[in-house]
DNA sequence: GTCTATAAAAGGATAGAC
DNA sequence: GTCTATCCTTTTATAGAC
């Protein structure tokens, strides 16, 4: 509600440099810092002091605004997943063929979750809590809407073409790919650690990239 | 070091009713309760204050027998790594053949994730703390030599009989069916939330099970 | 909206008797 | 080997000034 006209009544003099020691600042800050250090070190991990030393602001302010810890983390989670669902929005599928849309949209999960490890560990904190944040969260149901309309939306008209054979629900399918692009991120700590391996590394990505996407597609079309 | 000899001369009078209030018993229920507890808790979440309540004995005999908190949970964490291994070894793969092994196989991981979601959560929070205890456990190699060359001996075998004419590594395929059936179990309850189902419910349990071996099977085949 | 100081409680670990 | 009582640090959360 403190939006900027407000700031530059409170600041004063004119600030070209971005100096805006207010309310959304603040409070993206608060989040950053928090998400960081909820994914390093889970939630009852996590301590508010770590948090609020690593701000620009204090311990008082994180109270403020979210309240108390599991608030915080809260918000945490719900940008998060604000985050994957606007980059998710950025896909033009429409104009693929349906073999060509199914390969864009594994390699793109695949993608992403190798890039925002963060993310992956968040979800696997979170399924640590048995999603009891999540489940409070008032904005899930429009993250299930986008997932499986996308993919279900592919598989008619793939089956409609005649080249996805198999019968299978948009949900199973959404299932594969991302048990298959979650667990090499999610478990690649014990995964490396028993194989004697790094499963992020260049090499191996590629490889299991494509063979991710060749095993689904594989699945559909035979 | 305390074996059976002392306990009756401590114990005194011959007790056939099985009470043994010594060693062997008492770190036994301290590391199956111990185990109930990170798996709900989490490392840093679980209280060892819970843990001794829930046990017959005290606080005090967890650091007597484990040192420490932490210790504990190295303790938990490498008899469960045991239990699959020993299960794992009742698997007669020997006498099938290649692609029947190889269902077999996922079958085994499928049964026994789905089984033991413990066993499962608890090595999604050791890839929280980034496989720090496990690398410190000093029968992890063996793991891998194991649950490796199992696979490997399947999929040589079904490579001259030209079943699995798809080249890509044992531990590349091992990936695969890990990532598929631990996702399920690891993730269900953000995926439930989510998509609004039940991952280990009976109907879509048999479903997803058959499904992951026809994904597998069918990449190495084609 | 922001800061300093502090309350209030919990939690890991240990002392010391038996 | 086992129990009771307790130390000491950490941690969440809040009070109250500005």
């Amino acid at each position: 509600m403190t939006g900027q006209q407000e700031v530059s009544r409170v600041s004063g003099l004119k600030d070209p440099q971005s100096r805006k020691p207010d309310a959304e600042r603040s409070r993206a800050d608060i989040l950053a810092v928090a998400r960081a250090e909820f994914v390093e070190h889970g939630l009852s991990g996590a301590r508010v002091d770590a948090i609020a030393e690593k701000t620009a602001t204090t311990k008082r302010m994180i109270y403020y605004y979210f309240g108390s810890k599991e608030g915080l983390y809260s918000a945490v989670l719900q940008q998060a997943y604000a985050d994957i669902r606007s980059a998710e929005a950025t896909l033009e599928l429409g104009q693929l063929d349906p073999l060509a849309a199914l390969r864009r949209l594994i390699e793109f999960t695949f993608d992403y979750e190798d890039a925002h490890p963060d993310f992956v560990r968040l979800i696997a904190i979170e399924n640590i809590h048995q999603a009891a944040y999540l489940t409070r969260l008032p904005t899930i149901r429009n993250v299930n809407a986008d997932a499986i309309s996308t993919l279900e939306a592919i598989l008619s008209r793939g089956r409609a073409e005649g080249v996805f054979v198999r019968a299978c629900s948009a949900v199973d399918v959404h299932l594969m790919i991302s048990a298959l692009c979650f667990y090499r991120v999610s478990n690649r700590h014990t995964f490396g650690a028993i194989f004697g391996c790094d499963l992020l590394e260049t090499e191996l990505r590629a490889r299991h990239k494509a063979m991710i996407v060749e095993t689904i597609a594989g699945y559909l079309t035979s």
